[in-house]
DNA sequence: GCGCTAAAGCAAAGAGTTTGCGTTAGACTG
DNA sequence: CAGTCTAACGCAAACTCTTTGCTTTAGCGC
């Protein structure tokens, strides 16, 4: 992979980046969200204020990058040898990372971004995950609903109640989703 | 309705607060939400940064107030007579609403916001809306699902595909998400 | 009217942000 | 493999925003 013309990838700046996720992701653990500041990040990644503020413009934008990265899919979703288990398996998952008090923070940072990328990014990651599991389902020969539709009513049901419902949902709430949409 | 114990209601706070909300619209008409500054809308208000600061804490904590105010229902929703194209109106008009330009930032605003009572008001402003469809629907005998449920293959595939997807949803693809949820 | 106090104003101290300029690391070239 | 070039970093000063203690004011209840 050739770097980008005009733009520096490894050596200096690429640890510079490390230091700084790094920085934030070990603050987010030992402070809240309103005690954080650029300063403060800057300071524990060892590299001043104005580096922090050059590449990434402001701390939310900061935040929104290393919540980005966060969500990144890490493991293909577990094979539990049939396409409604596998999805609700994972819809489960997904409540309840993002119904964590820090999940909800990482998402709230990623939509409060403003670039919509790293949102775009985010849903992205949660479709490969799903599209996973409907290839399984398709070389079962099992039938099954395009990605779109498990994102319009898993996905998107399940983070609008998170942020926007007063209650806490449920893990067999969310499987109910799963339920509705193989039945039809 | 009298006030509570300990807190002003009326009179100068009530001057106040609707200075500062004013305030807030004009600028926002004016100016990129980057530029917003609390001292801006004060200066603009006619009233103290501190008095903002007291009142709401953060800017971000008073862009949500406004935005939960102009999320508020103002008018009952069109009666066309049936519960699928009641439906199909208010899912286009809301589609349109929220993904405008301004529309986004006031959804941001809300979710950005540290309290989670602004965004679970907007949500149930929002039920009011489907709620008086679904009661006219009632009212004439029609079947007609719960407000949950609309919620859940409405309002929420809206709102994840406006922040969450790369690709503009058309107001067709809203209307088949009424489509789908009143065919079972 | 009169007193009481929540809320506003004022101003100074503190914290965060921006910016110009010099320096450095590391990619590219010959 | 040394030399050149420049994106990105460090530093520091100027600037803006935020916080806070104290004073003043408006308007509700008696």
């Amino acid at each position: 992979m050739s770097p980008i013309q005009g733009t520096r990838t490894g050596g200096r700046s690429a640890r510079v980046q490390q230091a700084v996720h790094d920085a934030v992701r070990e603050l987010q653990s030992e402070r809240s969200r309103a005690e954080l500041s650029v300063p403060l990040v800057a300071q524990r990644a060892g590299v001043t204020p104005s580096t922090v503020y050059r590449r990434w413009g402001t701390l939310q934008e900061l935040l929104a990058d290393v919540a980005r990265e966060r969500m990144r899919p890490d493991d293909p979703p577990d094979d539990t040898g049939a396409l409604e288990t596998d999805l609700k398996a994972w819809a489960r998952q997904y409540l309840e990372e993002i119904s964590s008090s820090p999940g909800r923070e990482y998402v709230r940072d990623l939509v409060a971004s403003d670039g919509e990328e790293n949102s775009e990014q985010c849903n992205r990651y949660c479709q490969v995950k799903i599209r996973a599991i409907l290839d399984r389902a398709a070389e079962r020969g099992e039938p099954h609903p395009d990605a779109d539709t498990v994102t319009d009513r898993v996905t998107a049901p399940i983070v609008f109640r998170v942020f926007f419902s007063s209650g806490d949902p449920t893990p067999e709430w969310a499987e109910s989703l799963v339920d509705q949409v193989l039945a039809d």
